[in-house]
DNA sequence: GTCTATATTTGGATAGAC
DNA sequence: GTCTATCCAAATATAGAC
């Protein structure tokens, strides 16, 4: 076994994330998010030398770059209603049908750092002001867009809680289908 | 400093329910677990010869019982959605207003035993029927009834998610003040 | 039934060779 | 930039005194 080839920054943040997800930020060792990488730890501390706080804000930096795209057809889709059931589908393929739990809520929960709470926090508030966007052009009012968007986001993330516990994707795949209908109606 | 005094169960299941909830199946340490109930971490081991999975199937056990309490207005209440109501109200003692995570979210993540994510899975399908019998009891279809049931679900699911990240716990009470009009409209 | 003490493993992190 | 080797702290778990 010769060295690990050198990767992508792109495809170390990608599976980081996996093991994030699945296992929260106190799950997630070490020694998991080296597996899934395919490096060495030592290896991963030279790439993130202030160790897994680095490596759980690199991954939420990436998922809000991916995000970006995600929502990207809320505000250019000629017809609103269209642009959300096209973010409903990025989002599909984003969580796997379900499949995958949100980072949002597994990567801030208690031994997570602050920092890493107020980011996710952040990347919560852009969600819902998109979807508000969105829901004002289909026009609601600033107030009804505003908690159209919210009640979207709970969800979306309810979904994938429930669809997780009960191991039933149909769940996921109702609510994505019914936010056309929620915030553009 | 002398012994602590014996403990009584019901205590002990509360108290590393507290922990569990915050910290998630991974997250939840014996000193942590140790410290809430303020018992030594081998006389926790005495309690639970097991160990963690048998701690955190406790208390599953004790929040089954919890539920049940919680629950059993949406059966007995003369009218369906002043029981639904009534089961709201108790939802937001026992969540502390949406300041605390689900349970069933945060103890099925990756690292918990199996039996684990089955126990809260059969609490969930539990937890969705006994809304659905409501929801019957108000006019609906066993159809409908079940959808009105899983989406009541998943919105409480999502507002615990949301609430905690945001840090906003009106997210939750909106969702609670909606429940009686969505299963028994 | 709780305690102190300890064994053993795993987790996070660093030093230095290549 | 990745590796082996190592350190130290924390985590799970057990033995045995009281």
């Amino acid at each position: 076994m010769g060295r690990a080839a050198s990767v992508d920054d792109e495809v170390i943040y990608a599976r980081l994330a996996e093991v994030f997800r699945v296992a929260g930020y106190a799950g997630a060792s070490l020694s998991a998010l080296s597996e899934a990488v395919g490096l060495r730890r030592a290896s991963l501390y030279h790439r993130f030398p202030s160790g897994k706080p680095a490596m759980a804000a690199a991954v939420l930096d990436s998922v809000e770059v991916q995000f970006a795209q995600i929502l990207q057809p809320l505000a250019s889709a000629p017809e609103v209603a269209s642009g959300v059931a096209e973010m409903a589908s990025r989002m599909a393929r984003f969580y796997t049908d379900g499949r995958l739990a949100c980072v949002l809520d597994t990567m801030t929960l208690a031994g997570a750092p602050e920092e890493l709470k107020a980011q996710a926090a952040r990347l919560a508030r852009g969600w819902i002001q998109a979807m508000a966007d969105a829901a004002v052009r289909a026009g609601a009012t600033e107030t009804e867009a505003s908690g159209r968007a919210r009640a979207a986001l709970v969800r979306i993330e309810g979904a994938l809680v429930v669809s997780r516990v009960l191991d039933d994707p149909s769940v996921f795949e109702q609510v994505l289908a019914d936010l056309p209908g929620l915030l553009a109606p």
